[in-house]
RNA sequence: GGGUGCUUAGCUCAGUCGGUAGAGCGUCGCCCUUACAAGGCGAAGGCCGGGGGUUCGAACCCCUCAGCACCCACCA
């Protein structure tokens, strides 16, 4: 390493010299990232007002895909945003253990070896999902920082580590002890392939085609029989009732009485129960309690038998029956077919339902009767609820509190343990008779059971392990530190705001604030960012199976065309697809997806990051922040060519502030925020400002404009970040840098700099001021855009006088309203409309921009004939005007092309240059445009009740426009006219 | 069956207090002007989903219809 390894990001860079001439993304992005990394400067400053957003931890299992990228950047801008206004901000970084994913990742592990987890046992398994973990468990973390992430790492917490699972213990336990965690025997939602319960929200149901088998029941000792209608004619094995509407007359007849169940040579009784719905099918309905959510209240209701016919993996468990053994699809096929032959299926009907599958699996869930744990959720609910409706909570946008109520009104409990192997194992333990022991660990459990029983006696601890989701919702005080009431915890907790989407207010948002509340005495955050869905460019929601992923890495990186369609074909579950996906890569991107960079991505996120609705993910947006990239960049590269090295009146000149010669960053303290000063610029005089080094300036109209826009623009942004508007906040500065600074003030400085007449305060001033525009854009954009804007910062900072070490400790920049200029502001937008209206008449007439061209003005105002005066230099070249001169009143013009700039002429001899009948059209389109709106105007004015209801101003700003609509049309028409009467 | 959101330029989307409809991409001209061709300058392109109402005035507020998307829910 050279001396000055602490500076890689200024002084190793290829730009020692100069800015390469486009921007390279990839040279600068990862170096600096480790620069700020192993600098520390991601911590919380210790001082300043608590800023604090808990990351939701990600499953170390997982890799980052787009919904990640475009949460993280918005998490990412709001903290750098906070932490560059001064405040203590922690971004607590972690990752979640993810239990049934993180199992079944690993189970495939050991298929792969041909055996089972069972094979293994469960300590060797768990042992084996740590191992698998601390090797392959880092790609989302590496991921979030090629992101640019600025997570605390040094905090890093996992959901199994110690602290965190002793909270998980703590929060059971007391739950347990207020009665809120209990253990009952229920129905509970199966997979049949994982073995394990799952709570309701991990089942997902959707509409499948299926079937309706109308299936004849004889009733006992008739030779009638009653017709009831299924979906699932398998579970008729477990039928302990056939019910009917009590008031169908039907039906009434039958009820109390018995069938003889097919199949079986059980009889069951006919009941009678409102739940039935006469109308559908034939007004009887099958009742069976052990698999049917319905049939078992119903049951319960009419204290019918509950029959199992399952075993954990769904296949039928009757010993007796000739269906013992099969699988319940296959059972289903028999059953039919065995009905059929005994003449008792009255029909089939095409039939569409919803069937629930398990998220995970996809496998039909089944309703089965088990022991599981529940938390008790309705008092615990009912505070969340009232958190949300006092305002300690609050949502933006604010309409989702309407399905936060919806859900927690109606919630149910909770049910949270699993049958599987990874995760934090239930703190409860069993003796021989059954007896239950909760407690904090096996010691305490035994000496729970040691003083009922007066001496030691065996115990077993649950099987079970707890829902993953049950240390998520402690993650917002667990990673703090909680149950010890640690320094962070005080500082930090409640944090500040949850982003989150909306598929996971229910999982994980709602069951936070009830534990927060519970346990950590306050609400885990106050407020709930709810972004929209990344969908792909047809509005698709991206997965695997659709082969539609886009991985934000590779927009990052670049991938070329094969390797992306060998990566969407790949492994996929219905390989038939294959075909289809690959014809659709190659069609959306026949050039493969080239490498945009970070800050391309975020700034593209940002911008889509609009409210209340998904976002479709399309390439074109990201072309075009791309090429904003290029274009900070290029401005960057002039900026630092005139400024560098040259005389810019900062005070910083004796080199020993130079980057190279800085201490370096110290780890996480003492990076001070300082005051929010912006670059030390002067007065118009240059006066009042005292220092050795600085020199007076003088400053132009141009300077003074862009110093009075960027203000507006500072405080466009300032109440975009308050609203959660980061799209609006991007887009006001993209506009600003692009179409303001670049487009004009750019330029406008060319004419200065290059004037050889320019005195040493004039070029002074526009140095300075293109610099500190430059410096004060790229702390705007820094949120969003991280590594680009410090690589320019830092080669930049000290022609600016700044002396820290990154751009991300930097005051953001605040509006000072006293650097207001509204007559440069007056005066810049006569300038630009002269030049405006030449380029449009040169562009309509199609001559070439490069073309000098004379011009002649007359009829102007003493403000015209005064901004002339003082910004001829700048009409002359922006316009490419070989002469400006006055033509008096009266005096008769040449043949020319005209434009108004309100009450002044603009005009352009024709000349050979300007063709007669292209001049006559490009005037008629102008008059026919303003008679439109003229009209519009006067249409308003002519009606009394506007003049008399509406506002005044509003009336006198109407009277405004039509006075100049119709000095302009007058004009217009009468050179209209000249130009007619020309001969040709 | 309840609930939410969306519908604005060819495409993707902004539109704050109800007061002159905007941006990016794409398209069409003219330009390789020494920061940038990933660029410059200019232009075209809109019944703001339909209907009704409130208002002097509606993309915006109210009602209604239609289409799309999503969430919740036990019709076998």
């Amino acid at each position: 390493m050279s001396q000055k390894p602490q500076k890689p990001a200024g002084g190793n860079s290829p730009l020692e010299s100069t800015l390469s001439k486009s921007y390279d993304p990839h040279s600068i992005e990862q170096r600096i990232y480790q620069t700020w990394e192993q600098a520390g400067v991601f911590a919380p400053s210790g001082r300043g007002k608590p800023y604090c957003i808990m990351i939701p931890p990600p499953n170390v299992t997982g890799s980052l895909h787009m919904g990640h990228a475009f949460q993280d950047t918005l998490m990412d801008t709001l903290i750098r945003y906070h932490r560059m206004r001064g405040d203590n901000t922690l971004w607590q970084a972690g990752t979640d253990h993810a239990g049934i994913a993180t199992q079944m990742v690993v189970e495939r592990q050991i298929e792969a070896e041909g055996k089972t987890r069972h094979d293994l046992g469960r300590d060797e398994f768990v042992k084996r999902v740590w191992k698998w973990k601390a090797e392959s468990g880092g790609t989302i973390t590496r991921q979030l920082r090629r992101m640019g992430a600025s997570l605390d790492w040094s905090r890093e917490r996992f959901t199994m580590d110690d602290g965190l699972s002793q909270a998980v213990t703590e929060v059971f336990v007391r739950l347990y002890e207020e009665g809120l965690i209990y253990r009952g025997k229920r129905l509970v939602n199966w997979d049949p392939v994982l073995h394990t319960a799952v709570s309701d929200l991990e089942v997902i149901s959707e509409e499948e085609a299926g079937h309706l088998w109308h299936i004849r029941y004889p009733i006992a000792g008739t030779n009638k029989h009653l017709v009831v209608a299924t979906t699932r004619p398998e579970t008729m094995l477990g039928d302990t009732a056939v019910a009917v509407h009590p008031e169908d007359e039907r039906y009434k007849p039958f009820i109390g009485k018995l069938v003889a169940l097919p199949l079986t040579d059980r009889e069951i009784p006919i009941i009678a129960d409102e739940y039935v719905d006469r109308e559908f099918g034939s007004g009887c309905v099958k009742i069976t309690p052990a698999h049917d959510f319905n049939d078992y209240e119903v049951g319960k209701r009419h204290n019918l038998p509950v029959i199992n016919i399952f075993y954990s993996d769904a296949c039928i468990n009757l010993p007796d029956s000739p269906y013992h053994g099969q699988d319940r699809f296959m059972a289903r096929k028999k059953i039919v077919a065995d009905l059929e032959a005994l003449g008792l299926i009255e029909r089939i009907q095409d039939h569409k339902l919803m069937v629930p599958r398990g998220d995970r699996t996809g496998a039909v869930i089944e309703p089965f009767l088990t022991d599981q744990w529940y938390v008790k959720v309705g008092p615990l609910a009912a505070e969340a609820i009232k958190a949300v409706e006092t305002g300690r909570i609050r949502f933006v946008p604010e309409n989702w509190t309407k399905t936060y109520y919806e859900w927690m009104r109606n919630i149910q409990d909770w049910c949270i343990s699993r049958q599987i192997w990874w995760g934090h194992r239930i703190p409860a333990w069993y003796d021989a008779d059954g007896q239950v022991y909760v407690a904090r660990g096996a010691s305490a459990a035994h000496a729970q059971a040691k003083q009922q029983h007066g001496q030691d006696i065996p115990l077993e601890q649950d099987e079970d392990v707890l829902d993953t989701w049950f240390s998520s919702a402690l993650w917002p005080f667990s990673t703090l530190g909680w149950p010890e009431q640690t320094r962070e915890l005080k500082t930090f907790y409640p944090t500040s705001v949850l982003v989150t989407g909306f598929d996971i207010i229910f999982f994980w948002v709602a069951r936070m604030i009830m534990m927060g509340l519970r346990f950590a005495g306050d609400v885990p955050f106050r407020e709930v960012y709810i972004h929209g869905l990344v969908r792909d460019a047809h509005g698709q929601k991206m997965s695997k199976s659709k082969g539609n992923i886009l991985d934000p890495i590779d927009l990052i990186d670049g991938i070329d065309l094969e390797s992306l369609v060998v990566k969407r074909t790949a492994s996929l579950m219905q390989p038939q697809m294959e075909k289809k996906i690959e014809q659709a890569t190659r069609k959306e991107f026949p050039h493969g997806i080239p490498a945009y960079g970070t800050d391309a991505l975020r700034f593209t996120f940002a911008s889509l990051a609009t409210q209340g609705r998904d976002i479709k993910f399309d390439l074109g947006r990201i072309d075009g922040y791309r090429n904003f990239c290029n274009k900070l960049w290029n401005a960057a590269r002039y900026v630092l060519m005139n400024a560098e090295g040259e005389d810019c009146g900062q005070s910083y000149e004796d080199g020993a502030q130079a980057p190279s010669a800085r201490p370096p960053l110290p780890a996480g303290e003492g990076m001070g925020v300082r005051a929010d000063l912006p670059p030390p610029l002067p007065s118009p005089k240059g006066r009042g400002e005292a220092g050795k080094n600085l020199y007076s300036v003088e400053l132009t109209v141009a300077d003074r404009w862009i110093l009075a826009r960027l203000q507006e623009v500072s405080a466009e942004v300032e109440s975009a970040f308050r609203d959660y508007r980061i799209d609006l906040a991007s887009q006001a500065v993209y506009s600003f840098v692009w179409h303001e600074y670049c487009d004009w003030y750019l330029e406008l400085s060319k004419v200065v700099l290059t004037d050889s007449k320019s005195g040493s305060e004039l070029l002074r001033g526009t140095r300075r001021t293109l610099v500190a525009v430059l410096e004060s854009l790229l702390r705007l954009l820094h949120p969003v855009m991280p590594f680009i804007t410090e690589e320019i910062w830092l080669r930049m900072a000290k022609l600016a006088g700044k002396p820290g070490m990154t751009i991300m400790r930097e005051p953001y920049p605040v509006p000072d309203m006293k650097k207001a200029d509204s007559t440069a502001i007056d005066e810049m937008h006569w300038v630009m409309g002269v030049i405006t209206s030449v380029r449009n008449i040169r562009g309509e007439m199609d001559i070439p921009p490069g073309k000098r061209l004379p011009l002649l003005v007359q009829d102007g105002t003493a403000r015209d004939r005064k901004y002339l005066d003082s910004n001829r230099h700048y009409l002359e070249t922006l316009a490419r005007a070989e002469s400006i001169s006055w033509l008096e009143k009266g005096t008769d013009a040449p043949e020319s092309a005209t434009a108004l700039v309100s009450h002044m002429k603009v005009l352009i001899p024709l000349g050979s240059i300007i063709d007669k009948n292209q001049e006559l059209e490009r005037l008629g389109k102008e008059m026919e445009k303003i008679e439109r709106d003229l009209s519009k105007a006067k249409t308003k004015l002519a009606n009394p009740e506007f003049v008399d209801r509406a506002p005044k101003n509003v009336v006198e700003q109407e009277n405004q426009r039509v006075l100049r609509f119709e000095t302009t049309l007058s004009k217009l028409r009468a050179q209209f006219a000249k130009v007619k009467a020309l001969p040709g």
